[in-house]
DNA sequence: TGAAAATCCGTGTGCGGGCACGGTAAAAAG
DNA sequence: CTTTTTACCGTGCCCGCACACGGATTTTCA
């Protein structure tokens, strides 16, 4: 057991290309003042080696601290956020070994001036690298133009925008997820009258609708296998607790010819509150996201199913790839990681996380 | 903006406690020749200063190598091990980077001799941890013990056996899968008249069957919502193409109420094959893991939905824990690891993996 | 042609800790 | 009172890499 798999190291490429350690190091850090030549020959002597940079000692050498900065919403302890955030938290424990620290700038998802504060806030930090989910588009840009003219990577979550030059997204496929959830809601033994969606109102207009694309491809679903359905929308205010009733009394509540009811963000559980206190059963009630709140309606049978996603894995992966790239300086694995969409129903979802 | 990470050294808790980083080090790593008193002291110091060895330097300096033994069935490209084996390559690329070897020990999952002959292997490698699928309960006891005497953790992968003393284990929670699995078949437009459940003939008796438990949970769901359901058992042998047909044809092909199909194992394309050479649509059929071919079938219509898991990452994380056990030497976050199950249909396959 | 500037590159030190080696002093044996 | 044993302990090298520094070579330009 003497000849063990001898590590290729940063010495052994060195003697391999005829240079010496240090303008190895200077081509894998790409720090510049190397010839053409050397650096191919370099290059080429590490690809042909497999030369891997022993972490440990890379790490040990250089003793620099760097920051991964990310800019989630704030929310409060159940909301849709607070997953995203719950995987930041694992992945921040995970990468401190590595000297990697992770802080997070939080934002009210409904305030642009303090998405905007967020934004300035991290870039007067100088961070090594940042995670956002770009809530308002034009602010977004701002921030993408000021981080890349400081070589500062960033990556988005949740949701993109195709344009910024960013290194990695981490998010579900919208439309698709619309698709998804049209076809479950109708899997059912009835063919749908009526389906309701409930939507939340919207009084200022500036505000982007993150779920539009996911309506898009419910309705592109409707119209292609339930042409004869019809859709009625349903505005709900969701500080306004005794307006959803009135609302959904006036709608769903009215319903005789089997109740199919949607929402397209996290907040399935307010419908599912007043079907439950009405005592409507035997709904159709399809919702998107694991919030506690929406496990709790599924496993009672007022909600049948929904569609979730990882976000905390997701968080994590983006967290992850982050601090590799920072470390290793490798490219990234995948620009747009969409992750799976999981179909959540009384039976599984024990073991969902 | 070069924050260095202030951290306490050896050297610091030498210093402080009038001693060498030799002694220091001894005290540590219990490697005794260190008095009472001095031992005391910078155990004292350790504590007040706290002092947290430098992980990377340490890694860094014993230049120790581990393996970690996998014990998993032999297994063709598009089978259902082969995922869990890309899990392994996958975790084994990143682990190499800490010095911790992943190597695989083979076995034919029909085969008791084959599987004792892994253990065997990997026992007289005398391995840092040990990876293994129990296919076989008292050789896995044989193992276990072997292992254990030897002080060597160990963690089940797929299925486990509880008084075994494994250090955690990875896996989906079979009978709730075929509860769900009850669930999804059930769930369509018609109350089915019969449902023909498709098993692999069995003729060697000592063969333990995985499957059982989740056949059970199917049952139990049948029992309870559909009583007047008949269950057909039809049993086939994969590696014989022609009577699969044959005994196929004898039972679902005869089917005039509505063809409902279910295996509990991961080889539905088998029937799915058959059905979509006879032109047999509108059946609804549902199996288990997302091999290609299943997929395939999934997209194309033959079967309804497919019940999976990321055999995969289940394993990629087994890989991780035990290298954290073994490097860090932290105790596993949790011993029973349940994997979700995923519902996958036509519209969210795409997204899966 | 020679000097200054621009490029390129090798050497050496140190990161924090593991561990072999050898040394010193106290205790035991002769 | 020597010699040997035992119990402790400090020193120094090494792990693989980052990076500063200064030396060497080439290019530029007067």
């Amino acid at each position: 057991m003497k000849a063990e798999i001898s590590k290729v190291t940063i010495n052994d490429v060195a003697k391999a290309a005829g240079v010496s350690k240090g303008t190895v190091d200077r081509v894998i850090h790409n720090r510049g003042e190397v010839s053409r030549k050397s650096r191919e020959k370099v290059l080429r002597v590490i690809d042909e080696l497999g030369f891997k940079p022993n972490l440990y000692a890379s790490l040990l050498a250089s003793q620099k601290e760097r920051t991964i900065c990310c800019i989630i919403p704030e929310c409060r302890p159940g909301e849709f956020w607070s997953m995203t955030r719950k995987g930041i938290q694992e992945a921040a424990a995970i990468v401190s070994r590595y000297g990697v620290k992770v802080v997070c700038a939080g934002f009210d998802q409904y305030s642009v001036d303090s998405f905007r504060m967020a934004c300035d806030s991290v870039v007067s930090m100088n961070p090594s690298g940042v995670l956002v989910a770009p809530m308002f588009r034009d602010e977004t840009m701002r921030l993408a133009d000021s981080l890349s003219s400081s070589g500062i990577p960033f990556m988005f979550l949740d949701s993109k925008i195709d344009d910024a030059g960013y290194l990695a997204y981490f998010g579900m496929p919208m439309y698709e997820s619309g698709y998804l959830c049209a076809d479950i809601l109708t899997g059912g033994r009835n063919i749908p009258h009526k389906v309701y969606v409930v939507r939340i109102s919207r009084d200022k207009t500036g505000l982007s609708d993150p779920t539009a694309a996911r309506r898009a491809g419910f309705m592109d679903f409707m119209a292609r296998h339930y042409p004869e359905t019809l859709i009625e929308n349903v505005f709900i205010d969701p500080k306004d607790a005794a307006s959803i009733y009135e609302r959904l009394d006036a709608t769903v509540g009215r319903e005789k010819d089997g109740r199919f009811v949607v929402m397209f963000n996290s907040r399935i559980h307010l419908v599912a509150d007043y079907l439950s206190v009405k005592g409507f059963h035997d709904c159709r009630v399809v919702g998107f996201d694991a919030l506690e709140r929406n496990v709790a309606a599924l496993k009672d049978g007022t909600v049948y199913a929904l569609i979730a996603q990882h976000t905390d894995r997701q968080a994590l992966d983006a967290v992850n790839a982050m601090t590799d790239h920072l470390l290793l300086g490798t490219p990234v694995a995948k620009r747009d990681n969409f992750i799976q969409m999981d179909i959540l129903n009384r039976y599984n979802c024990d073991y969902y996380l």
